[in-house]
DNA sequence: TTGAGGATAGCACGGACGTTCGTGCTATAT
DNA sequence: ATATAGCACGAACGTCCGTGCTATCCTCAA
């Protein structure tokens, strides 16, 4: 019959999907295999299967968990923010602050799963994918567009270009963080995000962003 | 005299790691199965086995087959420039040629492997992987401290974050340009190399320079 | 032309994969 | 007390994986 408090099924599901996320963004979202993940959980690959159905409905789960964990961990904390400048700086900080503190152990779990599928063929998995990077450039691109209409960017600043640059920092930032196990990588990220919004910063926006060392 | 090694074998070699690396640059070092190799080749996979010996020794030639062909198609087109300034730029202008020209089928096969590998535990592979990053990282330092230590480039300019800011233009390029199916990722890239270079150059500089559109 | 050795195929193996099925708990609803 | 529903289990499936063994084919030097 209806249930009506939290049951136990939904309590595993969560736990299923907590460490699903992180070993998709070390071993990818193919390397997620079910009977890895009952393994590490101590539970059966038939018990563990049957909350989801199939592998893609899994891979798909685990997609939703992903994104909410980096809602919470990066586009939350910048939301505060008191201007478009201010907020898309802080965009970024929360992205470097987000590999740096390994909120997925295995870095940026979008940063694996699209390099792992943007040269796939066409799949729900892949469209989600798509989408939420998409969304993610967009947050990035009316941040910096109102900014620009606020007249803290340069009237002549172009959004999207800028949003591509700077996610071009982060992406690599966390991509090479782990490769070389090298945090000087986060380092030159925030040197180059700084330094990327001040080339098109106004006096106005100088004043709104946070003042730390100056860069070359 | 006794030619002993270069048998009809070798050529059948070659063919088999000219299509391991693009299915590789596809579906990653990981994702590329000897069944599905063997099938693609209208071979055995006990006979394509034979030319390698283990799944790893065929993951290591392919590196080596494709790091050839990266020097190929990237580094070599390059190593003409008259002037450090210029090689630099032409370095991030033949990535990005290399990517639109779909030099592997599946994007930048050292793009995919990085991320695939950068945050798996030590395998011989990865270390590879690392030494390959590494070495294609200092060629772009190398020719941004030569263009500075030759008055091309400001004497303050940091070469290794210069290069670490283009790599990142170049990488992001590279992803998006296959996520999303958009060649304007790869305008993006071109934009955000030559305004870099811009900022950091000198008018000894500006003058070896092909003289493109200029940027804002 | 021939013989040797390299190149390829056939076949089988143990294991991991995603998936299905039947079963047994446990807690609630009747 | 009994019926019901949710949840997890073990066993087994067919397929594919990487890897060996053996036998045949093909090439090329003598």
């Amino acid at each position: 019959m209806p249930n009506r408090k939290t049951l136990k099924g939904a309590r595993t599901r969560e736990d299923i999907l907590r460490t699903a996320v992180d070993i998709a963004s070390v071993h990818g979202l193919d390397g997620l295999s079910i009977g890895r993940l009952a393994g590490e959980l101590g539970m059966s690959k038939s018990g563990l299967f049957a909350h989801f159905g199939s592998k893609e409905s899994l891979q798909l789960a685990a997609i939703e968990q992903a994104r909410l964990r980096y809602v919470k961990e990066v586009i939350q904390p910048a939301l505060s923010s008191r201007s478009d400048i201010t907020r898309l700086y802080a965009l970024c900080e929360a992205f470097l602050s987000y590999v740096e503190r390994s909120v997925f152990v295995g870095g940026c779990f979008f940063a694996s799963v699209m390099a792992e599928f943007d040269a796939r063929g066409p799949s729900l998995v892949r469209d989600r994918i798509v989408e939420c990077q998409e969304q993610w450039m967009m947050t990035l691109e009316r941040a910096a567009e109102g900014a620009r209409a606020n007249g803290e960017l340069r009237a002549d600043s172009d959004s999207r270009q800028l949003a591509f640059e700077l996610e071009g920092a982060l992406l690599t930032a966390n991509g090479y963080f782990h490769l070389f196990h090298d945090a000087t990588n986060i380092e030159r990220a925030r040197h180059a995000v700084r330094n990327r919004l001040l080339r098109e910063i106004t006096p106005a926006g100088l004043d709104l962003l946070p003042t730390g060392p100056q860069g070359s």
